[in-house]
DNA sequence: AAATTTTACAACCGCATAGAG
DNA sequence: TCTCTATGCGGTTGTAAAATT
């Protein structure tokens, strides 16, 4: 049954902004008798519009308890934290901004929020650190962010975030993205390899793998972090059980790694109604997603590799001549760049010449 | 100063869902 | 249980204002 739009039946209604004539129709109608049925109200009150543009009109604008004005540090903390935990329930998001509308959260998040959150190199879906190339090339910049010191003093909630990043091990979380990089490059994979075909990545962010345990990074220490997991085969996590065992001995020198995550506390994950959710497990009273989701946009699985399962044979061509290439300069690039840097601990170079070994 | 682009946000559209009959 | 209506919700669009060229 396809049911006709409320605000078709009649063309001569009248769409688009609202004037303070019919503003003041519709305050003073709703202030007299209340708004009742939305659809009668709009003969009832005078108004040449559909009972729908009246109740948005109402519920968005002319409500008297709607706050105005700017969104304070502590509002846009507050809606961070929720999304993180409720995605786009903007509804659900606005009932705890008390004169905040849910259309005013979904703007704020859209044209300010979010953008915030990707300068920072943080993804808004996901709430975890971007993993696009660019960012990941950025070295300098986090390493400095994490250099900057342990004051706990907060000035907002880009700061917080910033600091968390930062204290959650920046340096050694660019470390690891980049070696997943390099590892996703099927460069250095042999025909005796124990990896079945389709393994040949892993995902040393991906919070249901082995190697971290099952924290993740919340870079607003909320609490909570949810959202999408990132995943950069586009394949199942659950396809990822059989790890290279070069990766198990990375997992294993990194045990004590975990403090740098685990120190904030763990974060953790997901409301029971999350989307997209295929399975989560609890954890000390927390959710871990375990999750099924696409590769993000800016580290597309197929710029890295050309083919879905590529064979060992086509592996090696692609390592050599295809579309990988520059990618994988870039990679290697960073990599020059961080083993050339004083600070870098002496088993990075180990695993890095362990992987590129295996 | 004019033209163009970007930003912010109000409003719309269509689907989902609760609930009445 | 089914059908239908009213309302809620989230994604998208339109447009005025601000910023930039």
């Amino acid at each position: 049954m396809v049911r006709a739009p409320c605000c078709d039946e009649e063309s001569s209604l009248k769409k688009g902004p609202w004037t303070t004539e019919e503003d003041a129709k519709l305050m003073d109608y709703i202030s007299r008798n209340g708004h009742g049925s939305w659809r009668a109200l709009p003969k009832l009150a005078g108004l040449n519009r559909c009972g729908k543009s009246c109740r948005l009109r109402w519920t968005n604008y002319l409500r008297p308890d709607i706050k105005r004005g700017k969104f304070s540090e502590e509002e846009e903390r507050v809606i961070i934290n929720l999304h993180s935990v409720l995605g786009n329930k903007w509804s659900k998001i606005a009932t705890h901004l008390p004169g905040r509308t849910d259309n005013e959260i979904k703007n704020y998040w859209n044209t300010q929020l979010r953008k915030k959150l990707l300068h920072m190199g943080i993804d808004p879906n996901t709430h975890r650190p971007r993993t696009d190339l660019n960012q990941l090339l950025d070295l300098s910049r986090l390493l400095s962010v994490a250099s900057v010191g342990n004051s706990n003093k907060m000035t907002s909630p880009w700061d917080n975030a910033l600091k968390l990043k930062a204290a959650a091990g920046a340096a050694e979380l660019t470390k690891m993205q980049l070696l997943q990089h390099l590892y996703m490059m099927p460069v250095v994979r042999t025909s005796n390899s124990s990896v079945p075909p389709n393994n040949y990545n892993v995902d040393l962010m991906n919070p249901s793998s082995s190697l971290f345990g099952s924290h993740i990074l919340n870079p607003f220490g909320g609490g909570h972090v949810s959202g999408a997991s990132t995943m950069l085969s586009g394949q199942e996590w659950n396809q990822q059980a059989d790890i290279v065992d070069g990766f198990h001995a990375i997992s294993n020198s990194l045990e004590g790694f975990e403090g740098g995550f685990g120190a904030q506390g763990v974060i953790s994950s997901n409301s029971p109604d999350q989307e997209n959710m295929s399975s989560s497990c609890c954890y000390d009273d927390i959710y871990v997603q375990t999750k099924n989701h696409p590769l993000p946009a800016l580290v597309s699985s197929s710029s890295v590799y050309p083919g879905t399962s590529p064979s060992a044979a086509n592996q090696m061509e692609i390592s050599m001549s295809g579309p990988a290439a520059p990618a994988r300069t870039a990679i290697f690039d960073a990599w020059e760049k961080l083993m050339d840097d004083e600070t870098s601990e002496s088993y990075w170079k180990d695993i890095l010449e362990y992987v590129l070994a295996d």
